[in-house]
DNA sequence: TAGACGTGGCC
DNA sequence: TGGCCAAGTCT
């Protein structure tokens, strides 16, 4: 398929002359930190992804390589470490997964991250998004990475929806698959370039056609833009929810130093009942621990 | 499988 | 101003 290899190339040359610097993209023949084992910080920078944009990630991700270089040194360290590391980037049980991913590796697969699909989708944390991308970026092996960017670029470009639908599709996946170079090398930097183009150009909200390589092969643009029918996803409630009320727990217990009693954490929230359900659920989460005398800290 | 799960910036 | 949106995973 000619037009497809055309695809490639436009998409791939766009990549070339576009892609941000960052710093988990550094490919191994140019990898800086020696100390840092880079699999570890590419499945590190995965995560700290899901859902969070890169400009919140970067500094946090920096901080983790200092002072867990490797799978074993974060095994190594308390959980609440990595809660508490963990800042404000949100969903934290992220931060426990991590640690419960670097224990894994280390017991199970001698400290090295495996390079395997459905090994790394066993470890707590890496879906069939994650695996993927970590097959694909830290190994360089043909694996199809399917993020909500890849998915609205392919939506927009191949199917001529302004956007994909509020789960992956099986479809989906089979379009994201033929659409992959053969070459390993290659399918690596397309998926990593389909991800970039749906990040910087073919956003959601606010797409710059202008901008795009692709804009004139594009069937959403060739049908003139048309508004999406199908169903969106459901915006998600914050004010009052539990959600916030965990938040807000949980960011007394990160910003102090050691345990802390129980008045300071009924100060955050004024509906009694929910403040208790939100913390039993952290503590069940594995995310706060509970001490003697009515005090709290992040996991030992 | 629909819903739970954080946080903050943008238009 | 406030809904939308950001490299998903788990149950």
């Amino acid at each position: 398929m000619a037009e497809v290899e055309a695809l490639h190339d436009t998409i791939l040359r766009w990549y070339d002359e576009n892609a941000r610097d960052l710093p988990w993209r550094v490919p191994a023949d140019e990898w800086p930190w020696p100390e840092v084992d880079r699999p570890w910080a590419v499945l590190v920078s995965e995560v700290m992804l899901q859902q969070t944009p890169v400009a919140r990630v970067e500094p946090v991700w920096r901080r983790w390589m200092q002072l867990w270089p490797t799978p074993s040194a974060l095994a190594t360290a308390a959980p609440g470490d990595a809660v508490r590391e963990w800042g404000r980037l949100g969903y934290p049980r992220r931060a426990l997964r991590l640690h419960g991913a670097a224990t894994a590796i280390t017991g199970e697969h001698a400290g090295a991250i495996p390079a395997n699909l459905q090994q790394l989708q066993a470890l707590p944390g890496i879906g069939s998004y994650t695996a993927a991308a970590v097959a694909a970026f830290a190994f360089g092996i043909r694996a199809t990475v399917v993020d909500v960017n890849v998915r609205r670029v392919e939506a927009r470009l191949v199917s001529g929806d302004g956007h994909p639908a509020p789960s992956l599709s099986a479809a989906e996946t089979r379009l994201a698959e033929s659409l992959l170079p053969v070459d390993d090398e290659r399918a690596a930097r397309w998926n990593v370039a389909v991800m970039e183009l749906g990040a910087l150009v073919c956003k959601a909200a606010t797409p710059d056609c202008a901008s795009c390589p692709a804009a004139s092969r594009c069937a959403w643009v060739l049908a003139g833009r048309p508004e999406h029918d199908g169903p969106r996803k459901k915006a998600q409630k914050w004010h009052g929810t539990d959600r916030q009320v965990r938040g807000k727990l949980l960011a007394v217990l990160r910003d102090a130093p050691g345990p802390v009693p129980r008045a300071d954490l009924d100060i955050v929230w004024h509906d009694g009942g929910q403040r208790d359900r939100c913390l039993v659920s952290l503590i069940e989460d594995g995310l706060v621990e509970p001490l003697p005398r009515k005090r709290f800290r992040l996991p030992s």
